[in-house]
RNA sequence: CGCGGAGUGGAGCAGUCUGGUAGCUCGUCGGGCUCAUAACCCGAAGGUCGUUGGUUCAAAUCCUUCUCCCGCAACCA
């Protein structure tokens, strides 16, 4: 019997929007992994693909005049350009939309109902009236209202349980008996002292408010919960089934690794494994939570305008390079940053000077010397014993730190080699022996020996820059690709001759670079504008169309700002005392972020006045004050066009 | 005191578990070389390893005080 095959994963990619660079980075991280394990002769599955039910999809889809299903095909057919066109070598790319997962799934949760995992309940049960909350049961202090201990009454909306309690200890224990099952290992300890510790609630697993999901099959009106679809889609894409899975399941479960952005580590390592767990199967032997790919030091998003898409990347710098950038320049914990400055200085620095020119050279020598033939190695000297010392040295390496999902590391590693490489020539001066025919052994041998060491170096680049490699070995004449090739350093054929010297990356010459880019995002920036009215972002889909009636029910009124302070307990709010016409009311409002309490004391705004209180976070909240979103993602209250008296009606 | 992570030469990181002369890449400065993509090679400057106290013959590393940063959770009527 053979080894079980080497089985990774991303996570699925929600299709409610185009996948950023950042989205990006997560394929081609697990490309170089699966693609490493390949090339040391295990057998890989490598499965990704799209998540594309939900509420938000739903909604989204609706705002654009669309169906669910139309809009997650556009955005699917996205995210798998976008891998092909990063070369990203997956064996299947599942979609949650596809008929056999969804059957799947439904007899995953129907299994789960009939042997009572998943059990029939109440959603937000306890209500307190003078609060007019909702309390989980295990919210309640002693049976009463944790805000202000009056008695609750059970409130009925009917929804699905997972029953992740029972699951609780025997989770904590594989999580402290298998070290190496989160990684890395901080995430561990959040895990555990944030979720697991305090105790997991059982998890509604069924929605009954939209539609574009899975129904249950147990009850019409309720659909799946979006994430218990989704972590399916590891076993449902490998041909999992309740009733009796494929010698492929068989062959391949459990995966290897599941590598995921470190959001959604949560659902990774508490309630994909419970669900395991319930349904008997093994669990996957290592998560895997990557970091984030900053801009600067931001997080990319929409609203701040720093989107970067890998089309963009590619588009000028070609696939390898934002391979080797991504992969490169990720720390293993922290997260990476990127700026076009950044990648070019990558470019030039690590692929144009120290790889490009290493080859670049070599073969222009090769010709000149030899008119490209290749010679035997006759005349080694001591000042080889390094150089071919370090090629031997660093299959290993890699091999090492791959394994550790030390991706950048493993590249340093063959970096290492071709600066070692650099140096050898150097030291061994080719143009001083080509001038001597007596040397001409010597210079042969040196030759040869960076012909090889270069040869190493493209084998163990296959994983990251695959098309990069294939470059090398066209140049050098090689077909001596396999890890197997690196047990000796004689690997080039004596005799035959290299091909033609082609750059591999070109130089790019940073100033113009960034002027040229600066000029181009301020020109995008303008079409942006000039066409945001027009499209509306996805915030600014409208609402469906109400009436007059409908708006009549709201009741606005100007408001005046008489006091306001922060919120003891929460640090989003601000608590103010608003007088509306002779009632002063309290209002708390998520604008801490966007405004001092100073500033907000004096400003006459609208204010909800007819919304029912709440009780937010002990601070009682009787009405609204509106505001609006800026472009930079601000809140500006609304104010009016001069002195208004408060408790006057807006209308 | 909700939980967790981090603070190392100008920039980005490693080293911390298993104390023992502070390392890598980029950048800067000086030199060398000419096969090559103004590339490559050598050398130098630059860090009391955030702060306080402690353990030790010895602390970036172990314990402790404070501080700043980041993430997660809660809160956004």
């Amino acid at each position: 019997m053979g080894k079980k095959p080497y089985y990774i994963t991303t996570a699925i990619a929600y299709t409610s929007r185009t996948p950023h660079i950042g989205n990006t980075y997560e394929a081609v991280l697990t490309d170089s992994i699966a693609r490493y394990h390949r090339l040391a002769g295990e057998e890989v599955f490598f499965q990704t693909g799209t998540d594309e039910h939900g509420q938000k999809i739903q909604q989204q889809a609706e705002a654009m005049g669309m169906t669910p299903k139309e809009h997650v095909d556009n955005i699917a057919g996205e995210v798998k350009q976008i891998w092909d066109m990063m070369n990203t070598s997956y064996d299947k790319f599942i979609r949650t939309t596809d008929a056999d997962h969804e059957a799947v799934v439904q007899k995953i949760f129907r299994r789960l109902y009939e042997q009572g995992d998943i059990y029939k309940g109440k959603y937000e049960g306890q209500y307190c009236t003078s609060c007019e909350a909702f309390y989980t049961s295990s919210q309640l202090v002693e049976g009463k209202c944790p805000q202000c201990g009056s008695e609750v009454t059970p409130t009925s909306e009917d929804a699905y349980f997972l029953r992740l309690s029972k699951y609780q200890d025997r989770l904590m224990k594989h999580i402290e008996e298998n070290p190496h099952f989160i990684q890395p290992e901080s995430r561990k300890n959040e895990m555990i002292n944030n979720f697991l510790k305090p105790g997991l609630q059982d998890l509604a697993v069924s929605r009954t408010s939209f539609n574009w999901g899975i129904p249950t099959s147990v009850e019409d009106g309720h659909v799946i919960y979006v994430w218990i679809d989704a972590l399916s889609n590891y076993i449902t894409g490998i041909g999992y089934d309740p009733d009796g899975s494929s010698e492929q399941f068989k062959k391949l479960w459990p995966a290897d690794v599941h590598i995921i952005g470190k959001d959604i580590l949560r659902f990774h390592t508490i309630y994909w494994p419970i669900m395991l767990m319930a349904l008997d199967l093994p669990l996957p032997k290592q998560v895997f939570g990557h970091p984030w790919l900053l801009m600067g030091a931001d997080k990319m998003s929409k609203s701040k305008g720093n989107v970067i898409y890998a089309k963009d990347l590619v588009d000028r710098y070609g696939v390898d390079a934002v391979r080797y950038y991504l992969l490169h320049e990720m720390p293993f914990a922290h997260d990476g940053s990127l700026s076009y400055e950044l990648v070019v200085q990558r470019i030039n620095s690590d692929l144009a000077n120290v790889l490009g020119n290493l080859v670049n050279r070599t073969i222009a020598m090769q010709k000149k010397y030899f008119g490209g033939e290749i010679l035997p190695p006759t005349e080694k000297t001591e000042a080889d014993e390094e150089l071919i010392a370090m090629a031997l040295a660093a299959p290993k390496l890699v091999d090492e730190r791959m394994r550790e999902l030390r991706v950048a590391d493993a590249m340093d590693a063959i970096w290492a080699l071709l600066r070692r490489s650099n140096k050898y020539i150097d030291e061994t001066e080719p143009w001083i022996l080509a001038r001597d025919e007596a040397k001409k052994a010597r210079l042969a041998t040196v030759m040869y020996h960076l012909l090889e060491s270069i040869r190493f170096s493209a084998v163990l680049l296959q994983p990251f820059l695959p098309e990069t490699a294939e470059r090398i070995f066209a140049q050098i004449q090689s077909d001596k690709k396999c890890l197997c090739s690196l047990n000796a350093f004689d690997g080039m054929a004596v005799g035959s001759f290299v091909g033609e010297a082609e750059v591999l990356f070109a130089r790019i010459d940073e100033q113009k670079e960034l002027a040229e880019l600066e000029s181009l995002l301020a020109e995008k920036e303008k079409a942006a504008q000039a066409e945001a009215p027009k499209q509306g972002g996805e915030k600014k889909a409208f609402k469906p169309e109400i009436t007059i009636e409908d708006f009549a029910k709201l009741d606005l009124r100007v408001g005046h700002v008489l006091e306001c302070k922060r919120h003891p307990k929460a640090d989003k709010l601000l608590i103010s005392q608003v007088k509306l016409g002779n009632e002063i009311r309290q209002i708390v409002s998520g604008v801490a972020a966007h405004y001092t309490p100073e500033e907000m004391v004096g400003k006459e705004v609208a204010v909800v006045a007819n919304l029912a209180p709440i009780n937010l976070r002990g601070e009682l909240s009787q009405g609204m004050l509106l505001f609006a979103d800026t472009a930079e993602g601000k809140l500006k209250a609304v104010t009016f066009d001069g002195s208004v008296e408060s408790g006057m009606p807006i209308k």
